[in-house]
DNA sequence: TTGTATGCGTTATCAG
DNA sequence: CTGATAACGCATACAA
């Protein structure tokens, strides 16, 4: 037994798939008694449009992609949120493509967007080359892209960001502003967009404060658990010891916090620590965590907007949103 | 300019659709020399197949949804890994749609599923009535389902899960086995399957140690971090208080331990946890969480699996994986 | 090894 | 208000 199609519901109600279609589409435009009929002929086969049929008809899918680089990364569920909310306003359906960071997967949802599988598309990392290929604009009718948060000064796409260095250079600010002077930071990954801008900012704080930046004050990492207790052994193990760390990222900071806690080093008492992303756990963190908050959920509904705006064939312009310092128990005075 | 299609791409080379198609598809089937220009003529024109004329073609999507409740929650991430992993190795395109467990997004993607967008899905959560519809065999030429974890005892469909009822009980097992005699459990929402389930095996496990189950010793929660800090006020406002609680999952207890140690209660000294999943932050408390570990991956996997082998046209029967507990530092002798 | 022709299930145009 | 019918872009059976 295969689907029913929409003959199969036009000879049940005894009219054409013509009309079938309308009740489907416009139902008022089609006689009261008529419309009954055939949505009863619906009922009785269970009958579904096909969607390809559809697509293929309308030449257009009704559907954003996301496509996120780590899926289990609590800090993209909030740009989701906001996305959703978007996109199903505008009647879109929302779909998730997770790379996982791997280059196989990350071509596999390119290609699905080339194939017009969906109308657009809206990256929450910093695009790849093989998304390069994809105007902006609605050119070679090839369907837009945004990018959010993690974006280069030079992406090609429109873009949804905050001022990663400006909100590094303030958290860092707060450090110094509470009598920090020896203050690390924690990176992350080596060649991230993020890495970089966040670093550059800690670096331009602490020129700000008159203080030079030091290589031994710079530590690794790559935005994982891990990395926060290396960089906890790492802080240990120095003389003198920085006084307070910043760190590109929460999960990190919280890796530092359980090394610490573990080996009685007391936070915000022997070491003041800051966080980045103000992610869902960073709340009950012990101490709960001074960090920076992106306006998640604001950027995941303006990156929305400006997709919808460039698929309507608008022009659309990037956009840079307002951070938050937000100040917790992990820092004190020095 | 509108997106080139296979005519064009024709045309340019100087030969038939259906060479270039067979080019794309059996590509050694076509003279090396025919295959050389039509593959300069593809590159020439940016052609991209149009996935919709190709699923009303073929009659299939090459596509898997994997429907989640709520995507922030980390639970889900890994197995997530577990269904990418066997779905590309099968060459479906995984797709991850988030309900946020609102009704209408639900049935959003049960339309999806239904529209052939997809061959068929995993539902990482109890299913909804609409999705019951659906027939796990493929009759009807319906796109087949499979669940995962969150599931009752006469689910429709095939499923994957572990045994929440014997793993909770192993849970509060331990903890009797270390001397405890008063042991809270807080619960998960009201109306899920695997608060009963869970709650269930707490009873079970202090009738099989001949301790009464109290009312006042089952506390509502609802998964969330707030929930966790209610628990610790509660728990804190009772004489005598317990001397271990069991949490329905791990989130609740991270948000306990939070409040216990602002509070300045000491756990395990004072009092000792044990959440439930085993979730990334686990690992990372303070102090590193007791609990139960669920094989994420390999219940996503199995799932996968399943789910291939019923779009095969095959059968399948449900899995029950086994679970483990993890000991760490937040338990010890009452 | 290549070309021709048919149909997949819809939507939209145009008559009636 | 309703019905015929022509695309939409591709894969494949059949011919050559």
């Amino acid at each position: 037994m295969s689907r029913p199609t929409i003959e199969d519901v036009a000879r049940i109600a005894g009219v054409s798939i013509a009309t079938v279609s309308r009740c489907l589409h416009m139902p008022d435009v089609v006689a009261v008694k008529t419309r009954e009929r055939v949505l009863n002929a619906v009922r009785q086969t269970g009958y579904n449009l096909n969607a390809a049929a559809q697509s293929l008809r309308q030449r257009r899918s009704n559907t954003v992609l996301v496509v996120v680089p780590d899926i289990g990364n609590t800090f993209f569920s909030e740009i989701l949120g906001g996305i959703e909310a978007e996109a199903s306003a505008a009647g879109l359906t929302m779909l998730i493509g997770d790379t996982g960071r791997i280059k196989a997967r990350e071509d596999a949802y390119v290609r699905y967007l080339l194939n017009g599988r969906a109308d657009g598309a809206l990256l929450l990392a910093d695009p790849q080359a093989a998304w390069f290929d994809i105007p902006t604009r609605n050119a070679a009718g090839l369907p837009p892209i945004v990018a959010i948060s993690e974006v280069g000064p030079d992406s090609g796409p429109v873009t949804v960001s905050i001022n990663n260095a400006a909100a590094a250079a303030a958290a860092v600010g707060h450090l110094i502003a509470q009598g920090h002077r020896r203050i690390a930071h924690v990176a992350g990954p080596a060649s991230n967009v993020l890495t970089e801008q966040r670093l550059h900012g800690y670096r331009r704080a602490l020129h700000e404060a008159g203080l030079t930046p030091a290589p031994e004050l710079e530590f690794p990492g790559d935005f994982g658990l891990a990395s926060g207790r290396a960089a906890f052994e790492r802080f240990q193990a120095m003389t003198p010891r920085p006084s307070a760390l910043f760190f590109a990222n929460d999960e990190m900071a919280m890796g530092f916090l359980a090394s610490a806690y573990a080996a009685g080093v007391r936070v915000p008492r022997d070491v003041s620590v800051v966080g980045f992303d103000d992610i869902h756990f960073a709340q009950s963190c012990i101490p709960a965590l001074t960090t920076i908050r992106q306006p998640r959920a604001e950027m995941g509904a303006t990156a929305m907007r400006l997709l919808l705006e460039i698929i309507g064939g608008g022009a659309a312009a990037s956009v840079q949103l307002p951070y938050e310092l937000v100040i917790r128990d992990s820092t004190t005075r020095a």
